[in-house]
DNA sequence: CTTTAACCCTGGAGGC
DNA sequence: TGCCTCCAGGGTTAAA
């Protein structure tokens, strides 16, 4: 479920309730998730007060003094604030309990973690899952030409190097096809030959994308995380080609196809996107 | 160095 | 109803 906007929803939402807030306690259900929660993690940080969420890529980070945790939400992952009484769910695996709010990490798939980094092993932005992480979409230096330096070199296809995160974060499977798509793009383009002007488009298309997701996503899950018992609110995405297969294209009325690259399925018109 | 494929895990949908 | 296969928004890791 959480590509970039949900996730940063989601980092709003708890800002919200924990930031400023004290610690009374952390409860670890099922710690066997991505990788393993470490056991001390509770003591470590109980009674600690949050001083900021912030967000890396799809990495949530909430800040202690003494270090950070990092959250990742994986396939499945979601991270809501519930009601007072509200009863555990199956796969909720984590809870952090402030005194007036409980966070509560629910994950069927377990591929999300829940890490600690503490502040004496330096910087957040060294830890190795973030180290090489490429820039943020919203980050102003984000534009055509870091794009295409970026691509240079490479000859996968643009969807996965866009999928690879190394360059660019913030655009998964949905918003990579829906991205190209915005740019007239074909997702089979080799990485190394989308042309300068190209990426213009192609780094302005990722950021309206992803705009237009949070802009939905912000009022769909605002009620996601301050949920009062019902689960699943999803996206109101409004695709134009993501799992459209055989449908009109919304500008040509060419159907959409459906291509597998890198085990993941790629959505594309094959009338308006190039090569 | 880059690129590819296997893998982690559960659940929903659809065919029979 | 059950059992099977396929598919799913993520990313790390080992192998090529």
């Amino acid at each position: 479920m959480p590509e970039l906007p949900e996730v940063e929803t989601t980092r709003r939402g708890i800002d919200a309730v924990a930031t400023g807030h004290t610690l009374t306690g952390m409860v670890v259900h099922e710690s066997r998730m991505r990788w393993p929660i470490p056991k001390a993690l509770p003591d470590l940080i109980k009674g600690q007060t949050v001083r900021a969420c912030l967000r890396r890529g799809k990495y949530i980070l909430i800040e202690f003094d003494t270090g950070t945790v990092l959250i990742h939400l994986g396939m499945s992952g979601s991270l809501r604030s519930v009601m007072q009484g509200e009863l555990l769910r199956k796969h909720d695996h984590v809870e952090w309990l402030f005194k007036h709010a409980t966070l509560r990490l629910h994950d069927p798939r377990r591929f999300g973690s829940v890490l600690w980094h503490p502040r004496e092993q330096g910087p957040i932005e060294q830890h190795p899952l973030l180290a090489k992480l490429g820039i943020e979409p919203f980050d102003p230096a984000f534009n055509a030409k870091y794009l295409h330096d970026g691509l240079a070199g490479r000859s996968m296809s643009i969807k996965q190097a866009l999928l690879a995160g190394d360059i660019v974060v913030g655009a998964g499977n949905i918003y990579a096809s829906e991205s190209l798509f915005r740019a007239r793009i074909h997702p089979k383009t080799k990485a190394s030959r989308v042309s300068l002007a190209r990426c213009t488009r192609l780094a302005l298309a990722i950021r309206e994308t992803l705009t237009d997701a949070l802009e939905s996503g912000g009022s769909t899950l605002r009620d996601y995380v301050n949920a009062t018992g019902e689960p699943g609110a999803y996206f109101t995405l409004h695709a134009a080609v993501y799992e459209r297969e055989g449908q009109p294209c919304r500008v040509c009325a060419t159907p959409i196809k459906r291509i597998v690259q890198g085990q993941r399925a790629t959505y594309f018109c094959p009338s308006c996107q190039k090569v």
